[in-house]
DNA sequence: AATGAATGAGCGTTCATTCAT
DNA sequence: TATGAATGAACGCTCATTCAT
């Protein structure tokens, strides 16, 4: 007698989150290319053909995993906009932005090789440009309701500080003194500072 | 009439400044694993077996291209520490940095691609760690000549604002405005911008 | 209550129908190596599994249908020897040989594929040869009671046009006048013509 | 030093007869599936890898036999309609048709299973169709110049009858007894013969 | 210095078959 | 009887590398 559907699914999403896991360590620590099928089913624990049961290809299984991060990544953000005082939306911004790229580290590093590696996956570019873009429009409403002039270039200089640290984690994510870093990005940040900055340099 | 060793040893420079160049550029374009030998050589306009008379692999001539440019990178940077004014110093460093990474974008990408693909070249992180490393050390010393209380945040800062604009131009070349941007880092780095800025936050 | 096992008898029968028919849609269509047993079993409705309950292997469905084609094929001309004249007869064969080919292409398709396809049934060449050599035998025999000299000859003859024309037909059935040739194979073995013929070739 | 460009051009002549030679046999034999580039490779006494040096793929292989075959076909009946004599002419098409497929069966054998064989060779089909249609045009052209009223019909039993004795043939070649077939074909298709069948049939 | 034919290891992928349920 | 997850062998194909000339 065949196993009920609600069974069936059960096995098959704990074999696709293995495949998942498995894939997504592996293309971070030697990138797409340099992992094979067969280092991917072994280190699942399972045969390499099944992979082919869960994903068409291995573009396919790259693509779920970034589509995963994508997500994830907009799940970070989410419902910052309904806070309506800039400032506290700014720091609640910094901290899940670090607490994020802190915990998940792998798939940061597996986005960013995909970002400079166009011949793995030519979409990931422009979804990451349709995605900062996004961001900026959100930061540079936000400097605007602090009032600040060039609003635009001020999330620029904001985006690019936040993103140069995480770059600098990435790459040295043992040494470099993330905890501290955001400490300094929120006091930098804060109404206080931020004020005290406007008030000498408009 | 042989010729002699000098129009060989010109012969060879030639053709082994075509094969890095034509590597440099697919490697950027299509990544390491997605280039092949017979492309590099096809582009070059020699045999597959000529590369090899000029690199003893393909990893080798990764190596070579890496190496060529650490060596421009530190070029960019040289004879910055003779002068004696901390804030001239700065604006140098900020219009080179600049000026370099628009000039030489496709190095970057492929440095960037080969910092997140350690499969490809292992020790190409270290040396990267290293790099920042000094770099960071020369800038703490900057901001203390300026009188920066906490010298080391104030470096790290600065270099991450200058990286993270730089990470942008290199996922959007086109429409990143990189010149106003620079200028805009000149400002905020300039003398009077800086002291301002110190006045009210230490 | 448990199903009696006329019913069990019949459910396989039925599934077993279904099988056999998708299989020799599909081997028709697409070939043996071309079809895929899951292709087979979405065909037919079934799962995959449970077309080994039925055939040992894909070989033994295949073969399973190849001897069905036969018994098919051997129907056709059942009873044939019953008519004592061999006029009769042969109108009789040519009537139901061409029936027989318009109305089951697909099996005709496929018997042809795999006689020159060695590799995914060996015997099928034999089994044509001997089947051939039998009908051969019949036609021969048949041409001897009309009188022929050469009966085996005249035989021969007439089992390759009707074969020719058959693979005619296989190659493009939509254009290929059948009617009208099975029209003219029957006035051309008709009682009269041969004898016309005979009178002035032998 | 290089070779010359003559040089290499030899080589590649060598190796690559030597691969369609290979592969025409093994196609023959075990079916274009049934048949691995491995096979062909150690038949022809090469590496796997340097098959794709000659041919793009299986299949690139498969469509380079099938020109040749095409090409060899038609120059079977070249310069045939030069000759005015419609009954000389179709005793010479008589003998080059039994000549070649006796020379070339292989070839034969292959290009059947490829009609077939829909899966492997779409265009085979149509191809076909469109050789058998001009032959058809030409025999109908002949039998016209005989005389015959319907020449169409005429021609295509002269056709299917040719085909289905190579049929005979293809199957079994050992136990076909051709060089008779072809003996008994030119004279019932001879000038006399012909006229005598005319003369009580029309 | 230069060529390109040749090798062979390795990868992505398919699919007949098995088996626990 | 019936299901579909799982296996593993085999195949088509690529490509870094070698080598005779």
């Amino acid at each position: 007698m065949p196993r009920t559907s609600k069974q069936y699914e059960e096995i098959r999403q704990i074999t696709r989150d293995k495949i998942i896991e498995s894939a997504l360590v592996l293309f971070a620590q030697k990138g797409f290319h340099g992992t094979s099928i067969s280092d991917i089913a072994q280190n699942a624990g399972i045969s390499k053909g099944l992979a082919y049961n869960y994903f068409d290809s291995k573009q396919h299984l790259l693509e779920a995993i970034f589509s995963d991060m994508i997500k994830m990544g907009k799940e970070v953000l989410e419902g910052m906009e309904d806070i309506s005082d800039p400032y506290e939306q700014l720091q609640l911004t910094i901290k899940r932005s670090f607490d994020f790229v802190e915990r998940e580290i792998l798939q940061w590093r597996l986005y960013i090789s995909m970002v400079f590696q166009v011949d793995i996956f030519p979409s990931s570019l422009s979804i990451t440009k349709d995605f900062t873009g996004y961001l900026f429009k959100v930061f540079e409403k936000l400097f605007k309701k602090m009032g600040f002039r060039n609003a635009a270039m001020e999330a620029m200089f904001f985006s690019a500080t936040v993103d140069g640290m995480m770059l600098y984690y990435l790459i040295d994510s043992k040494s470099f003194p993330i905890k501290k870093v955001k400490q300094e990005m929120l006091k930098r940040y804060s109404r206080e500072e931020i004020k005290k900055r406007k008030s000498v340099t408009q």
